[in-house]
DNA sequence: GAAGCGATATGACAGCTGTCATGTGCGACA
DNA sequence: TGTCGCACATGACAGCTGTCATATCGCTTC
């Protein structure tokens, strides 16, 4: 008997999630959780062999639980069923230790089955996202995503600078650096374009 | 017995939400649809009492989709089951003359029950949504809309004035109306708080 | 130890943005 | 018929943005 457990905000989709599961008389649905604390703690509880998780969470993402499984040693494994098909998504989530990563595009029999290759310590991948592994790498260093991410928020120079401790020109430098990366002709198409890859 | 259809582009959603719908003994499932144009086929066929369906849809979205029975003179009725929060949407939902408005957030035990009182002709929307109705009307007018949309994209004034045959001074006039009349200190700003708003 | 690199910074300049005053033409409405 | 509001436009100006050249400091790497 396979050992799940569903973490994931809206309570619809849990749900529904969790009747999918109860069709399946090989798997367990062990508990829920709506946000990436009450996850943990459940999974410290009831040890499962599966947790099924979105990426956006309240409180943690699915990638910082999968990290954290990693760093305490657990034999729980992560499967990450999300909307997000940007390339960079899934560049993080296999790199923070997930044990699978699934679209919600994809056919809900998939679900179970990716749940069983899971357990069984096999690696699963949407079939639709297998060659976006391979795609462009992330050209932005931290600070220049950080920066984005405030001007993408409507701050200017000025602002971005107080909020971050630099001056005002290095705010400029930084900004100019990700626009000339990406290709953008300013920070808002800058900003357009990384979140449109996945690397904000 | 209400018979009822879903079209939900998410294969995953759907047949989860298939799932949780063969829970209830007094209601059937007469069929799925994966897009706007397969699920008004399908209604055709079929006829159902309701239909859920979610309001970004490839092809045809739910509220067009609900304007449509209308139109026909279809008894379908449309129960919206989205995860959009955003105030300008329930409002626009209404005017297409949907029957219901749900949150993907709210319980699943809240499905079978909108779908039952929305089978009998009751109008429903989720609590959490309901003081929203009459919350704040957009202030924004079509022109000043399609700016701030092309702005959001990353166009410079040059580039949009082109785009819409205004002149470059025009536009930033409309920019400017616009960033004013949301109170934000530039465009960026601007465009962001329309778009959670639901005005964008 | 020297060379190279990344993070941080400054200054300068052209071009873009936000703001305001002001004007024209057109349709709506009393 | 006059007036009001709306769409559209111009010009001007201060301030912001994008770009580039250049410099310092600490860390890595050969």
């Amino acid at each position: 008997m396979i050992r799940v457990m569903i973490a994931e905000d809206q309570a619809l989709l849990r749900e529904a999630l969790a009747a999918l599961i109860g069709l399946e008389s090989d798997i367990e649905l062990v508990g829920t959780a709506a946000d990436g604390a009450e996850a943990h703690r459940l999974i410290r509880q009831h040890e499962p062999d599966v947790v099924l998780t979105d990426i956006e969470m309240p409180g943690m993402t699915g990638l910082e639980l999968a990290a954290l499984m990693k760093r305490e040693q657990r034999r729980t494994r992560i499967l990450i069923v999300t909307t997000f098909d940007r390339p960079g998504y899934l560049r993080r989530a296999l790199e923070s230790g997930v044990a699978g990563y699934l679209l919600k595009d994809g056919p809900s029999t998939a679900l179970a089955e990716a749940v069983r290759k899971v357990a069984a310590g096999e690696r699963v991948i949407s079939p639709e996202l297998a060659h976006q592994a391979w795609s462009e790498d992330d050209p932005l260093s931290d600070r220049e995503r950080k920066l984005l991410r405030l001007a993408e928020a409507g701050l200017d120079s000025g602002a971005i600078a107080e909020e971050t401790g630099l001056a005002r020109g290095t705010v400029r430098n930084y900004l100019h650096a990700a626009i000339s990366k990406l290709g953008a002709g300013n920070r808002i198409e800058a900003a357009r374009l990384a979140r449109e890859k996945g690397w904000l």
